[in-house]
DNA sequence: CTGTTATAAGATATATTATAACATTCGCCC
DNA sequence: GGGCGAATGTTATAATATATCTTATAACAG
């Protein structure tokens, strides 16, 4: 249908290939729903694959308008459903403080990534950031606190904006 | 004026005065706006009093009820704007995953510490984390990413509520 | 004192984000 | 096809935040 990537060309400068990355995430999401005997209905896949549209945070509101041409009666109960559904499946992000929403690059594994919000571009990166989680691990323990969930959202210029 | 602590009791139990939380707080403010010269006018200040009055993050609507027997014609954009001015001067926290604020325990220093907030007792406490500030420097430069700004917000059970 | 500038606060309206409550429909099992 | 629980439709409203325009006040220069 679309044309693909030549494979054999060595692409250095283009990071991804983002219709690969949407597809790979919706196949994932979608083993997992099935893995899990819960519904990934029509509503809730139009949602993820709007949020997926780019690797932006979207709000609310914003999917509410984009999915209108597809559910002509969309209310924000809608939109809110299907979010709270996409979030405890662990198939997208909330970025607290944008709130927004954001597609997790990771929907297999574990969560509460690190993630990267650039100023300039808006784009979110998800990162595991494995040694910081474990040191934060440890401050917990020192503190006494046990912890739930966790959110560490940086923001600044990412490493394509901050030239 | 209020009865002081006595210096040569042991308090194994009372991890804090909180009078005396709230005193060294506003008296920070005071010198760091006059070394600014910057203005902590009566409503900012009453803004900082009533954030003070516990260690739980209280919401913008929560402090404009409680802030209108002292200012009759409060309206949110009187706390907003205070707020602004406490965030900008760095005496107060936003709560992002709790659109909610808390004061800065260390008005002095540097900012963007990790915040550990209770699902108790709501009560949020600031931990500098120098070696997760540490880590996370690392995680940075290794994904170029230029932070400005950094927000840990972890829900989860303080020492006192985890029993 | 008076004009000028900058900052703060008052006032009104509105935008944005999110949930509650109840009715209806859908898919599935028996 | 009847019953059940999950999902969605529908309406209303709550909660959070900002925009804009006006008025007041302080600081300072001429
Ligand atoms: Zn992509
Ligand atoms: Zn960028
Ligand atoms: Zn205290
Ligand atoms: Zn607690």
């Amino acid at each position: 249908m679309n044309t693909p990537a030549d494979p054999m060309l060595p692409v250095p400068e283009i990071p991804h290939n983002h219709k690969q990355c949407v597809h790979d995430a919706l196949k994932m999401a979608e083993l997992l729903c099935v893995e899990r005997g819960v519904q990934l209905t029509a509503i809730r896949h139009q949602v993820l694959e709007l949020i997926w549209e780019s690797h932006k945070a979207v709000k609310a509101y914003e999917l509410l308008d984009r999915i209108r041409p597809l559910q002509a009666a969309a209310k924000p109960a809608t939109i809110y459903r299907a979010l709270d559904f996409l979030l405890a499946q662990g198939l997208v992000h909330r970025v607290e403080s944008l709130n927004a929403f954001v597609g997790c690059s990771c929907s297999g594994h574990q969560h509460e990534q690190l993630l990267l919000i650039c100023k300039q571009c808006e784009e979110v990166e998800e990162r595991m950031a494995a040694e910081v989680m474990q040191v934060l691990a440890e401050e917990f323990r020192q503190a006494g606190f046990a912890a739930h969930s966790k959110a560490i959202e940086v923001h600044g210029l990412c490493k394509k904006c901050v030239g």
